[in-house]
DNA sequence: AGTCTGCATGTGCTT
DNA sequence: AGCACATGCAGACTC
């Protein structure tokens, strides 16, 4: 290239390396691109982009020259000639340019090639069947992509380009591009003009996709072609031009290799992934701005960028960064690349992990695993420091940004899906969102800038929509409208995503669950609703276990309690209603979890052969299939002729209660904050402090397993997931992770234990003498200290009782007076756990405890009297439960308990 | 105990 | 199969 200058005043690029060659002419040679700017440069006149006036005149900012065509302002069927100039394919009309020997391309939408894809019915077939416009010569024809209504490509032989009054069918030959999968192509990282976008708005569907290296390699055909949206967009025609392309609808077989080329999956994007307009938008009338999928310019190496890192800034953030914001003013912001915050990324870690190729294309690059310092501005103007390094990972790298922490923090920018946010004002409509973070350049200097934005689940990967900060920062600061909300709500149906996100969803939705679900990954994002049906789902599934059947257990004895060991895993077992009958009343069904000795509690069982409903006790597990004549608990009704017991009604009543008692579960189980649920061995150590009667709580629904005597089916402790092989593992010196564990968890909880009686100490005090005050001002000093003592005592016992709600589940009064035996036993660990802090710390010698706890006075005493007064009226499990504001969370493993006080 | 750092590992995607 | 990358994890370090 020699020393070309780039006439791009922001740019002017000289040396030889920094130009590219681009695109073939068919006056032979190649078109130039600039590498910095991604310019055109052609027969020494640079050409920029061009500018679309709202007359529907294109001019180019450079040559000034212009294209008209009529239905830009509908649809735009555009494409680069490869001899330069653009024809638009709709009317046919052409921009001879080149004979002014010079290149226009649009900025942002028309690279190397402009293709389009017709917005409205009108386009394919218009274009497919409209004379070429006198304009046209052989070398205007472009190929063009009737797909729109067929869904595919017409494949025109490029031999018939010449003709010039050939059909545009019959000029669509082996080089034309398919939309969307096979539009873009050429679109080459270098030759790709963002700086001047234009104000019309772009159906980005047809996601440019091949690169620089894509169109040098592969020469042949020149056609290059991408889509433009119009405002009028109709993306009815979307889906069904998408599906087709989803559905692997193969173009021809005579494409060239380079058209193949451009069907690299490697760099093409899936189909409809990009961004359509939404109905709203266009019933708005407003001029949307789709959020378009930028293929990101030339960087170094060969490495190709995935799609979903490409940029996705719309125009009127690119217009505003690059014209409008004076920091930038006659510079060009060149987007470079974006990503998904993931977990990691958006953590406290503060290491932000870069696609690889992205890192060595656009960052410096580094030798050493150190790697540099590297100084990137954010939309605010600030510029952070971070370490761009990388570290080895299997034979290759991995790429990060250390320190990032505070940078996210100051764009509260959140992984995840749990963020909503709201993406118009209006419609105040919460969708789930996640934050990305996006790379620009600013060139001349190649000064990063790093912006972020919000952006719905649907559209990340391949977002549309959403709100870019790095342009929306902008158009906060400067009062831009919100343009870049391609999403509102449909009026029908909630949220509507853009046409694309939608059709993207359906495309991957079978994908995603089938792969997602019980991924360690946590790439799996999946609403809290969603979650919760999940896990009790699961935990259903886990309520059907049952011993395997005709294997007999292995009896093993574990510290005075017998366990029954199987060597085959469990099976699902038949499922049944719970339900309970206010005894001696109307058969009533209330809910399974009501409590009280007037309930009687039951078990119904369908019989797999009649269907009938039996009743059972509530205790029995019954094996996946049953009938009738396994009832042996009623003998009047152990075979199939016998009737119900019960009429339909209540029958129906019973169904209910169980479809009722799934609801709560979903509706109360949210109101456990995840922070304080516990889990894992927090469940554990809490089963362990709460005692085994925690265990009753609510397990109406629950047989007991034969298993372990206290845990139930779904168990999810540490013991009941183990296998069988377990037993033994945990003896009284266990030192194992869990045993160690268990054992630190529950110092934990009893020095939380002694802060809260402490805690509550100081506040008895406090009021007592407060009390005491009023009362002697009020009363005569006659009062003596007995009634001083009185009055406390029912201060105290006030206290006690008003502070039900916060007793600490350490606390639990009915254990409180329980006198520690000599041996534990696992009853007696149950209990003791349960004894005050100094009991349990003379019984484990914990020292650090038994000073701090001689240091609090009458405590015990207080809790002791409190004990003795709840033990008037025992709080029931459940009560309890509640009352501390706890779910039960499971039962605990005896021997576990025992080695937790070791 | 909490945080940082460097690496390892597993999963899913791409080729 | 190989690669990219999200994240886990262990050792080092700091408070």
């Amino acid at each position: 290239m020699g020393s070309k200058i780039c006439m791009n005043s922001s740019c002017g690029a000289a040396t030889s390396n920094e130009w590219k060659k681009g695109w073939p002419l068919r006056s032979g040679g190649f078109a130039h691109l600039c590498y910095p700017c991604g310019s055109a440069y052609e027969d020494g006149v640079y050409c920029d982009t061009f500018h679309l006036e709202e007359s529907g005149w294109r001019e180019c900012r450079i040559c000034g020259n212009h294209l008209h065509c009529g239905c830009i302002a509908s649809n735009y069927l555009l494409e680069l000639l490869d001899y330069g100039g653009v024809g638009c394919i709709s009317c046919a009309k052409s921009s001879r340019l080149h004979s002014v020997k010079r290149i226009q391309t649009h900025g942002d939408e028309i690279p190397e090639g402009v293709g389009a894809v017709p917005m409205n019915n009108a386009g394919p077939s218009a274009v497919e069947g409209k004379a070429v416009s006198d304009h046209v010569d052989e070398r205007t024809l472009a190929p063009l992509c009737k797909s729109m209504e067929a869904n595919e490509c017409n494949l025109l032989p490029q031999s018939q380009r010449g003709d010039a009054n050939a059909s545009l069918g019959q000029h669509r030959g082996e080089e034309v591009i398919c939309p969307t999968e096979k539009v873009g192509a050429g679109f080459s990282n270098a030759t790709q003009p963002y700086v001047r976008p234009a104000n019309f708005a772009k159906l980005d569907n047809a996601r440019p996709a091949l690169d620089f290296r894509d169109i040098q390699d592969s020469l042949p055909q020149p056609y290059l072609s991408m889509s433009l949206g119009g405002s009028s967009a109709n993306p009815n025609f979307l889906l069904p031009f998408s599906s087709g392309l989803a559905d692997g609808k193969e173009p021809s077989k005579t494409w060239s290799s380079f058209q193949q080329g451009q069907q690299s999956r490697r760099i093409l994007p899936k189909p409809s992934k990009n961004g359509l307009t939404t109905s709203s938008e266009l019933n708005k009338g407003i001029i949307p701005q789709a959020r378009i999928t930028r293929p990101p310019v030339e960087g170094r190496g060969k490495n190709h960028l995935l799609p979903r890192y490409w940029p996705r800034i719309t125009d009127q953030e690119l217009q505003k960064l690059s014209g409008e914001y004076p920091r930038f003013l006659k510079s060009t912001i060149v987007p470079l690349f974006e990503k998904v915050l993931s977990a990691s990324d958006a953590g406290r870690i503060g290491r932000l992990v870069l696609p690889k190729a992205c890192a060595e294309a656009y960052f410096p690059p580094i030798s050493q695993s150190e790697g540099l310092p590297l100084r990137i501005q954010d939309v605010n103007g600030k510029e952070w420091t971070f370490q761009f390094r990388f570290w080895p990972n299997n034979n290759s790298r991995m790429y990060v940004l250390e320190g990032v922490t505070p940078c996210i923090q100051s764009m509260q920018l959140r992984a995840g899906d749990t963020e909503l946010v709201s993406l118009t004002p209006i419609n105040s409509l919460d969708v789930p969102s996640m934050s990305l973070v996006t790379f620009s350049r600013i060139d001349p200097g190649g000064k990063l800038v790093m912006g972020f934005r919000k952006a719905a689940n649907s559209e990340t990967q391949t977002p549309k929509g959403g709100k870019d900060l790095l342009g929306n920062a902008l158009s906060e600061h400067f009062g831009l409208p919100d343009g870049n909300i391609s999403r509102s709500r449909d009026e029908n149906h909630g949220v509507r995503a853009n046409e694309n996100s939608v059709h993207q969803l359906a495309m991957n939705a079978e994908k995603k669950k089938t792969r997602n679900i019980g991924s360690k990954s946590k790439r799996l994002l999946m609403h809290s609703v969603d979650a919760l049906e999940l896990r009790l789902t699961w935990e259903e599934a886990q309520d059907l276990l049952r011993p395997p059947p005709s294997v007999r257990p292995s009896i093993v004895t574990i510290e005075d309690h017998e366990f029954e060991e199987y060597d085959e895993p469990p099976v699902f077992g038949k499922r049944t209603i719970f339900g309970a009958w206010p005894s001696g009343s109307c058969k009533i069904m209330v809910r399974a979890s009501a409590k009280g000795s007037e309930l009687e509690q039951e078990q119904w069982a369908q019989c797999d052969d009649c269907s009938k409903w039996r009743r059972l006790p509530v205790d029995v597990l019954l094996p996946s299939k049953w009938t009738c004549s396994d009832n042996v608990w009623d003998s009047s009704r152990c075979a199939c002729s016998a009737p119900e017991e019960i009429g339909p009604k209540e029958l129906e009543n019973i169904l209910k209660v169980g479809t009722d008692l799934k609801k709560t579960k979903v509706q109360e189980s949210p109101k456990v904050a995840p922070e304080t649920e516990p889990t894992g061995l927090d469940a554990l150590a809490s089963a362990a402090v709460l005692g085994d009667k925690m265990g009753d709580v609510g397990e109406s629904s629950v047989g007991a397993t034969t298993k372990h005597p206290r845990h139930r089916p779904g168990c999810t402790c540490i013991v009941c997931i183990q296998p069988p092989s377990g037993k033994g593992k945990h003896k009284a010196n266990c030192t194992c992770n869990v045993c160690l564990t268990v054992k630190r968890r529950f110092k934990t909880l009893m020095l939380r234990k002694k802060k809260r009686q402490s805690e509550r100490e100081a506040e008895i005090s406090e009021r007592d003498n407060k009390k005491q005050m009023d009362e002697t001002e009020l009363k005569d000093t006659r009062n003596d200290h007995s009634e001083n003592e009185g009055s406390r005592s029912r201060i105290e016992g006030e206290v006690a009782e008003a502070s039900t709600g916060e007793i600490d589940l350490n606390c639990h009064p009915i254990r409180e007076d329980v006198q520690l035996e000599g041996g534990l036993n696992m009853m007696s660990f149950v209990e003791a756990t349960s004894l005050p802090v100094e009991n349990y710390i003379k019984q484990n010698g914990i020292e650090s405890l038994k000073t701090e706890q001689q240091q609090q006075g009458s405590l015990g005493s207080h809790f002791q009297s409190k004990a003795n007064r709840e033990n008037e009226r025992p709080l029931s499990d459940e009560e309890f439960l509640a009352s501390v504001g706890w779910e039960r969370v499971g039962h605990k493993e005896p021997s576990l308990e025992r080695n937790s006080l070791q």
